[in-house]
DNA sequence: GAATGAGGTCACAAGGTCAC
DNA sequence: GTGACCTTGTGACCTCATTC
């Protein structure tokens, strides 16, 4: 989850090409590093094959570079540098061929330009353990010194930080410094290493092939393919030992395993799009979505899946699936859940909250655990604040609580509301190829366990961290503060941290399926009998989504990483929010 | 900045040998001079100080030097150094073997590193009488040459001089450059003559030999000891798997960011290793180990443990960490754990557990955290089964509670039992290279929330799931029947389970490292202040331990994955823990 | 002739400066 | 306060004198 700012391949140079008369300046900006997207997004054009011979920097096309490598520069100081620019594009005459710098301060790898790890202005070289621009240098020089506190973000700490917009926030820049890895303790003075330009060189190669490939082909030809399916994920496979590289290249054919993948990657996300019609609401017309974020448009959406969802899981649970199996559990009676409450609600407080774990469990699967939880199920629902009632729960219509409704009435709303998406979940699930073999007493722990992850999940767009909203199911949306005054408390910071996360990689509707598939396998197993069968079909799962990330991509593996790494915060989710019921319970 | 705690040999030598598949580097990172305590506590006749904490490496780990030497951040000259140490390691063609010299400057002595005696680095060889690095032999150089009158020490006049701040004050710098020895007077022209060749050869011999005998005879198998006492480093070799010898020899230098990797990977293991008492106990005699698991020999050891390790944590906390700075949080009020309790003991109880968070955590940091979890803590402190007291919990010396001891004589008993393992996973953490950059709240809480889980990672071994017995402190062994008859829950199978498959990966004392820091820094987030930070902390040492996984086993990439999924394990294992200890509370 | 270190060189980065 | 430019080191390599 730690959000890695700079596209990896990258490390230094997330990027994109220009391409500008056969010289490509090779830039990037890290900063936008929570969009992918945005890396290697933009291609050159044919004439930029040849990655692995260096580009040749004649001096006409180094002034070339300065004058369109995408900094708007103030103006005055652009010609001199382009000037200084010719002047350092040369050989090294160290021997190794690569980095030039010019005295002007433009770092420069073969004919490249390095940019500044923190915002994405051109480098002026490797300032406190990091390709820095001057700015940034003398910005992070002045706050080490000073040791300057300060003023706090007005925003959400989050600032993105670019060329154009660094001087905004400063905390945030500061943060961002801090975070690409700026420290005293990493100056490197005297000159660089032969060894390390050497290094350089070939993994900026290494990058643009990669690149290149994945740029010009769309997809990675399957050799590459095969070449990440089964090895963890890479930074960098330049960086590894040549022998190492070889044995990865080695053209094996992609093993029936490979074939596996692919189609549990099908199945799944099928399985995700066919039963999660929030979203298919929220992405059904692309243009739209682009335009805005209008409330009235995300209300649209809400509302119809509101309608909708019921519908569809409705119609999925027909022929498919025999009725008697829609029981998941049968007459099964849960294991006593004191030890790992599993509530699956969404809501946050302050320590109160409603308890709908039975209600809900009910409705779905039309079963009733032995819930030791909930003596007085149905008595309890809102949370009361200062007098007045709150559903602080975006799975809920709206936080306020009608106080003249009964709770029962308020009860029976509020199932309505979330019911549908549960069931979309457990339809979900008994649609990953392999779950419906675990036994049924598995497939039931792992639902309980898991759903409140998977709906967090699901649901994490419904967190906007910029604008500090939270959208209720209704559409409607509450600013955090309202929802805090209402009662909401740590476990709502902790969902927004969690969503920002989980927003910024973008995940595609592919990627998104397979994860929740992980998640739910992933689910607690303190009450699952054969651990054995769950763990082989995690990593069923899990292999599926590496081999997809790998897919998509291919220069950030780390994504991989980061995914597997929300495991266990949706886990202290789940538990914060069981911990909720739980606390409701003793203190009503 | 990162802190390098790390107990080395001494100010002028600080070094622990790091055996290497059959080679031996030598190698130090000198770090806080200011610790002298934990230092040296061998010193050779001949003026090599061997250290007190000599780290062997894992047999396979490639890059020696980077490894290990304590070497900080940038490292980017580091994975160069290491390459050409394989070159260089050939007979010593002066007919005496033992010194050779490579041409980019490291000396070596029998394969061995040889480091500077004012910062630390790596040295290139004997100048101005001492053997120094570049750094510090151009700095002494251009300070006598130009008579250079630094500006005053900013400090104390006693900054400690490490590669990673050689640069920071200059006038302490000049001065450990001459306190160790460096004058123009000592400078040696021409090659080295036989006598001294042969001298440093035996000398250097029995610096070692007396540092395997006495420090870490049971991290290298006899005959592997005897190799490098007798013969030249080359021929040990041979006798390593041919893949590790090919990436020693691949002329490819890892990348920087594997670099700085490697450096992260040796420090944390040295912390690990340092900071692992029980662990080292165990390990100190292989052949032991490979004979049985025999209670006796486990009761040995952990009853060394229990006696040692307070002492050895003691000995790390003192002129190296300042009296404040022991005070993780000083004065830090803790933020309400209601929602979130981290209760750190490890104890497993059906429903009923003692509530020691409290006690430990003021004896692991001096600070009583505002726990609202404990209104009577020391009153509760045992499980009562069926009118009988037990305490089932593998920290303790034993499940049996003494009918006629007090409530306070038990839980003070116990206390002393766990307080050593919880100091030295502070004591770890303090030691994890980053660790200390956060704030002290974040730390606080991040060990707070991930104590149990490091625990539980540490001491996975005490639970034998062939046998079904798990290994009491005390070293005494029970079975699971037995704990169940006294109370033991789900809490106990769930733990069993997650050791099981934990201990399956066989993990290396350097993985082992890696992982325990990766928990920790994973911990639950939900009262971190600063999540982009521990964010960023916990990328560099995912990223480390993923290069390490690569290395150790590049055919089972999965175990990394295996890895960051037993975070979610861990974190259920410390809900349901927590949970125990809130079960209690509500009904003690 | 082969080691081996002093001293030189210069690519580079820290930190200072000052117009903006 | 910022950042382009400048000054002052720093240290990886190189050359060459010195010694065996």
């Amino acid at each position: 989850m730690a959000v890695v700012h700079v596209c990896l391949l990258c490390h230094y140079m997330p990027p994109f090409f220009l391409a500008l008369g056969g010289v490509i300046a090779y830039i990037s900006s890290s900063s936008s590093a929570s969009s992918p997207a945005s890396c290697h997004s933009e291609s050159s054009d044919s004439g930029f094959q040849s990655s692995s011979s260096p580009v040749p920097s004649s001096p006409n096309s180094s002034s070339s570079e300065s004058s369109c490598n995408g900094r708007s520069s103030e103006g005055s100081d652009g010609a001199p540098k382009s000037d200084r620019l010719e002047e350092t594009v040369k050989p090294s005459q160290s021997g190794v061929a690569g980095l030039t710098k010019g005295h002007n301060g433009v770092t420069k790898f073969n004919g490249m330009v390095l940019l500044c790890k923190v915002c994405g202005d051109v480098a002026s070289g490797f300032h406190y353990g990091v390709h820095a621009c001057e700015g940034c240098k003398g910005f992070f020089r002045r706050s080490i010194q000073q040791n300057i506190q300060y003023k706090k973000c007005l925003k959400n700490n989050n600032c993105s930080i670019m060329r154009m917009n660094r001087n905004r926030c400063q905390q945030c820049r500061f943060k961002k410094c801090l975070s690409v890895g700026m420290s005293r303790d990493a100056v490197r003075f005297g000159r660089i290493p032969k060894r390390e330009k050497q290094r350089m060189l070939i993994e900026m190669q290494s990058a643009m092939k990669t690149m290149m490939n994945s740029q010009f082909s769309g997809h990675l030809p399957n050799e590459a393919l095969a070449e990440h399916q089964d090895q963890a994920p890479q930074e960098d496979l330049s960086s590894k030992p040549k022998q190492e590289r070889e044995t990865l290249k080695s053209p094996s054919p992609p093993p029936s395993s490979d074939m596996a993948k692919e189609e549990v990657i099908g199945m799944v996300t099928r399985a995700h799009k066919d039963t999660f019609m929030y979203n298919q609401e929220q992405s059904q017309n692309p243009a739209e979505m682009m335009q805005s974020q209008s409330g009235e448009r995300v209300s649209k959406n809400t509302e119809q899946y509101m309608l909708s969802s019921e519908h569809c899981v409705s119609g999925l649970s027909g022929p498919q699936y025999p009725e008697s199996e829609q029981h998941l559990g049968g007459q099964y009676k849960g294991r006593s859940t004191m030890h790992y409450p599993s509530g699956h609600a969404i809501c946050f407080t302050n320590g109160h909250c409603m308890n709908f774990t039975n209600g809900y469990t009910q409705r779905l699967c039309d079963r009733i655990p032995e819930d030791v939880f909930s003596p007085n199920r149905n008595t309890t629902y809102s949370c009361s604040t200062g007098g007045r009632m709150h559903l602080v729960c975006p799975m809920s219509k709206t936080p306020h609580v009608d106080p003249n409704k009964s709770g029962h009435e308020v009860w029976e709303e509020f199932s309505l509301s979330f019911t549908p998406a549960v069931k979309e979940v457990v339809e979900f699930a008994k649609r990953i190829p392999g779950f419906r073999d675990l036994s049924q007493h598995d497939q039931v722990n792992l639902l309980k366990a898991g759903t409140f992850e998977v709906l967090m999940v699901r649901f994490a767009s419904l967190f906007d961290a910029r604008e500090r909203t939270v959208t209720f199911l209704s559409g409607k949306k509450y600013s955090v503060d309202d929802l805090h005054s209402m009662g909401a408390g740590d476990l709502l910071n902790s969902m927004f941290e969690f969503s920002e996360k989980l927003n910024a990689l973008q995940l595609s509707d592919e990627e998104m399926s397979l994860f929740t598939a992980v998640v739910l396998v992933s689910a607690d197993r303190s009450g699952i009998e054969n651990v054995n069968s769950v763990e082989a079909l995690q990593e069923t799962l899990i292999r599926a989504l590496r081999t997809l990330i790998m897919k998509n991509h291919p220069n950030e593996a780390s994504i991989f990483t980061k995914l597997l790494l929300k495991l266990p915060d949706l886990r202290s989710l789940n538990n914060m929010h069981s911990e909720e019921l739980l606390a409701f319970k003793v203190h009503p």
